[in-house]
DNA sequence: TCATCACGAGACAACTATGTCTCGTCTAGG
DNA sequence: CCTAGACGAGACATAGTTGTCTCGTGATGA
């Protein structure tokens, strides 16, 4: 049972370095990603038939972490505007590493729809909490989390923040927006 | 110099093409970039020396063609919010064609780094106006507008939407947040 | 009418990437 | 100690891509 063990760990690894390797360079090929990993490139056809499965793979592996992460999160168990900046948090936190996925698969298995699900779902329970604007639809809501999430991930100025100062920016702008109001002060605990 | 306009209006069609091509298939290469443009893959190479050097100049395409959308939009002559709405329009109209774009090079023109320029540019004046929140760094709100923007190029349920429904669904986001308050009321004209 | 020139078609070599296969090594469980 | 199997190295055939070159055509401007 070792050795399925060794083998699972192998295969992660390709993929993370999968991961980086695309980040990296958009072209990356089987070489490249072999290198990445520290491995030999037969290792890679050993764990994937195909670079296309390989992508494939890759995508699923993604959505499972970022599954697995925000699951951890709880965000069940607190407020909507806590468990926003729970589920902000989790994401930017593997879209780390694994954002670039999403650029090089137009197509999404069910694993990967999953994670837009959760904002949706988050923005859906906002709304009827009366947290939320209730004038948007809750699927725009939560793209618009997600661009900001996704901007968090690749855009220079906010890609720079740490995960924290991100969270705490992302959040604060997608609750209250960018105008100035003389309505907030944030409580203090 | 009808010769050299030609050339330039076939130069242009290359270009376009080359964005379609690889809108659709993201290794797109040289046959199927001359294919989307209907010319043959020789004309490719008359006009650009290499794959590469053809990336480098879709992205001041793009940029230049960004640019003129934004100079058309005349956000100088109106309020900041009506300026953020145009600028948002915009963007919005040149980026469907050229979004991909920005996926394809990490690396940055002075020509491309001018789009976000006007971002920060717009920002910053609405926050010396006092209708934007200085708490936040300009730049940071420049980057979620600009994040918001890729978000309705590239996600799903925003970019089902047409472009005005898709401005206005941001910029009321952007502007005042998806907090339900009891604040807004929209002005009737 | 004639010369020019951008073009399409396609041949071509060099290179690169993909996927398969073999062999020798090292490790872990028996 | 010994064997199974996961691995690295690398040879190999095939396919695809890149960049160059040539030739024939059709449109433009002189």
């Amino acid at each position: 049972m070792t050795t399925s063990d060794s083998m699972a760990r192998t295969r992660d690894a390709i993929l993370r370095a999968a991961a980086t390797a695309l980040r990296t360079h958009e072209r990356a090929g089987m070489a490249d990603i072999a290198a990445a990993a520290g491995v030999g490139r037969a290792t890679l056809y050993r764990h994937f038939a195909t670079r296309d499965d390989l992508l494939v793979e890759l995508g699923r592996f993604a959505a499972e972490e970022s599954i697995r992460v925000i699951d951890a999160a709880g965000i069940d168990g607190v407020g909507t505007e806590a468990a926003l900046t729970r589920l902000t948090r989790a994401l930017l936190t593997s879209g780390r590493e694994f954002w670039v996925v999403s650029t090089h698969r137009p197509q999404l298995w069910p694993e990967e729809e999953e994670v837009g699900e959760r904002l949706r779902v988050l923005a859906e329970r906002g709304q009827r909490e009366g947290v939320l604007r209730a004038d948007v639809p809750a699927e725009l809501l939560a793209a618009a989390h997600g661009a900001l999430i996704l901007g968090a991930l690749t855009l220079a100025p906010l890609s720079e923040l740490g995960v924290e100062d991100a969270t705490d920016t992302i959040v604060r702008l997608y609750l209250q927006g960018a105008r100035l109001t003389p309505t907030e002060a944030s409580p203090p605990p």
